[in-house]
RNA sequence: GGCCCGGUAGCCAAGUGGAAAGGCAACGGUUUGCAAAACCGUCACACGCCGGUUCGACCCCGGCCCGGGCCUCCA
């Protein structure tokens, strides 16, 4: 199946409008920067990263552009309040902004233009707007005449007639209609110089909306393939951009419009005006990057998303099992999961499933479907749910390379070779996948002992001997020594355990020495260190 | 009032005109000296309510109830 997308224009799907190999535009709608982001400014930025990291994958060749609306009586207001400047602030708040994308994995965007970069674009266009007869200067301001432009409110089925019904609209005698538009807003007695810009009205600012078509026209053309952004920005914002850009150019401003929803919290959605938001630093502090990016991705983009702490604990413990399966897959290959190949675009992915055998072929069943969910509008909750399946897949892999020997197949066992190539190929396969959602950019850091790796034991006590020796005690740190006293203890433990299992049944010793060994399993516990007895030997892990 | 969008198990959440993915929680089992981890199994005769279309609907149509969003700044 063609890969489907949602357009709000239309209300439905509609095949995507580009074959791979071809550019595509996208613009989303950004932050006006006057406070630090909060989490719900960060589900649009993670879902278009992943539509591009998709897109990117099926071979599309993407360039997104954010704006940054660094003026606005919003900023006005609050760069008073703080003592401070206009720009001042809106480069602190950016800096806070580009900080949260990043940590969140948010990659893909090329480019992010400031408002305040692009005035003369856009006293350019509403110069036309007025030339065109869409737009009428009016002491200092200029509007856009809503009852000049035939299809205004098409995107969100908006009558202007009606839109007098509302009567919340802000009412000016300055309007010719009510549901008129400010392109230019003319300075105010005693704003901040910083926000007054020539133009040929005299000195003003940009109104709300004028920004997007200005800069998304100036980077990317007349015509955007994917334009997004949120629910809540459809109307006024979404239908004013609309409104404005076709009047300018005649063409079609956007093939696609792209909406995600809104997070919520309990029952109502997650807002500065309702005062219930959660800011991003904070809520960092909590829980990681990982989790929360998982959070945002296991919903439909289009539906709302439950947000609560119970949440994303949830979220926290099913992502355990990811981790796990990560250092299952070091243990047993050697190698680290965050280090194997990323197959960005389809024609790297590992191919020939029919050479393949068992685990492998289900795996490429599993990617079938993954693929069948992202085609689907970008249906990452059903990918998320692949990811669980294969995971468990992978896990069997694991068992039976590390338990070799005590499975027994229908025809010849497989060999170590051909199980851990089994493997490897596989989990390629789900690196990718969790790569196109942006997940597990990194390996996790083991915060409780600043990054101390998970020592393993190995029941051979001389080979742990070797081992400790080859670590070297030249330069002691509290690492170096914490990690060499769980070696110690570790090795001590494996020592009993080795007796302890040798010894005959009725021997009293036997249990006298499992208990001790339980004994320092309890009290590692305690401190919140798990080991866990494997057939190769002794792990641990904090937490 | 107008315009949208939802209502799937205890919670979260996919989904299809032909008998409901996944996660969390819970319970049972395999494995383990015992654990941990992993794996297996159980867990919605049922998808807000009422009609209709259909051989057959949770999925299509109509009505109703409930919840949410937008119409004012908002990602």
């Amino acid at each position: 199946m063609a890969l489907q997308v949602y357009s709000t224009l239309t209300r439905k799907k509609e095949p995507f409008h580009k074959q791979p190999g071809e550019r595509v535009s996208m613009y989303v709608c950004g932050p006006t920067v006057y406070k630090p982001s909060h989490i719900g400014h960060m589900v649009g930025p993670v879902i278009f990263d992943t539509v591009k990291r998709y897109l990117t994958y099926l071979g599309y060749d993407v360039k997104w552009v954010v704006n940054i609306t660094d003026v606005d009586d919003k900023l006005i207001k609050r760069a008073a309040e703080l003592n401070t400047t206009v720009p001042a602030l809106a480069e602190q708040m950016t800096a806070d902004y580009l900080d949260c994308l990043k940590k969140l994995n948010v990659t893909g965007i090329d480019q992010f233009p400031k408002a305040t970069d692009h005035i003369p674009g856009m006293i350019g266009m509403i110069s036309t707007l007025i030339a065109k007869g869409y737009a009428y200067p009016a002491a200092g301001d200029v509007y856009f005449d809503v009852s000049k432009d035939k299809d205004y409110g098409k995107l969100c089925n908006r009558d202007p007639e009606q839109l007098e019904a509302g009567a919340r609209i802000e009412v000016s005698d300055k309007k010719r209609n009510p549901g008129d538009f400010a392109l230019w807003k003319g300075a105010k007695p005693g704003e901040p110089a910083e926000v007054q810009f020539d133009s040929p009205w005299g000195k003003g600012r940009p109104g709300w909306h004028i920004e997007c078509s200005a800069m998304s026209r100036a980077l990317l053309g007349d015509t955007l393939d994917i334009h997004g952004g949120g629910l809540d920005l459809q109307f006024p914002h979404h239908e004013n951009e609309l409104a404005q850009s076709e009047s300018t150019t005649d063409q079609p401003f956007a093939r696609v419009w792209m909406h995600n929803g809104l997070l919520k919290m309990g029952s109502a959605k997650m807002a500065g005006s309702v005062g219930n938001v959660v800011n991003i630093a904070d809520l960092l502090q909590r829980h990681s990057a990982e989790t929360v990016r998982f959070l945002l991705l296991g919903t439909h983009y289009r539906s709302p998303i439950e947000y609560s702490e119970e949440r994303l604990d949830e979220v926290k413990t099913s992502l355990q099992g990811f981790y796990q399966f990560f250092e299952s897959y070091e243990r047993v290959t050697g190698e680290s999961y965050f280090t194997l190949p990323v197959p960005e675009r389809e024609r790297d992915w590992p191919k020939s499933p029919q050479d393949a055998v068992n685990e492998r072929l289900v795996i490429a069943t599993l990617l079938g479907d993954y693929l069948g969910y992202m085609q689907d509008d970008f249906n990452t909750g059903g990918a998320v749910g692949v990811l669980h399946r294969t995971l468990r897949n992978l896990n069997t892999l694991v068992n039976r390379t590390e338990n070799l020997g005590r499975f027994t197949y229908q025809g010849a066992t497989p060999s170590r070779e051909t199980l851990l190539n089994q493997l490897r190929e596989s989990t390629i396969i789900l690196r990718g996948m969790t790569s196109i959602l942006g997940l597990f950019w990194e390996a996790p850091v083991k915060k409780a002992l600043g990054g101390l790796a998970p020592i393993r034991v190995t029941a051979n006590v001389a080979e742990v001997a070797v081992t400790s020796s080859a670590t070297g005690t030249t330069g002691a740190t509290p690492e170096t020594i914490i990690n060499g006293l769980m070696q110690l203890l570790l090795d001590l433990r494996a020592n009993l355990r080795t007796e302890a299992k040798s010894a005959a049944k009725d021997n009293p010793l036997k249990k006298a020495l499992f208990d001790q060994t339980d004994l320092i399993r309890k009290r590692l516990a305690d401190l919140g260190v798990t080991l866990e007895d494997r057939p190769g030997g002794t792990t641990w892990r904090v937490g």
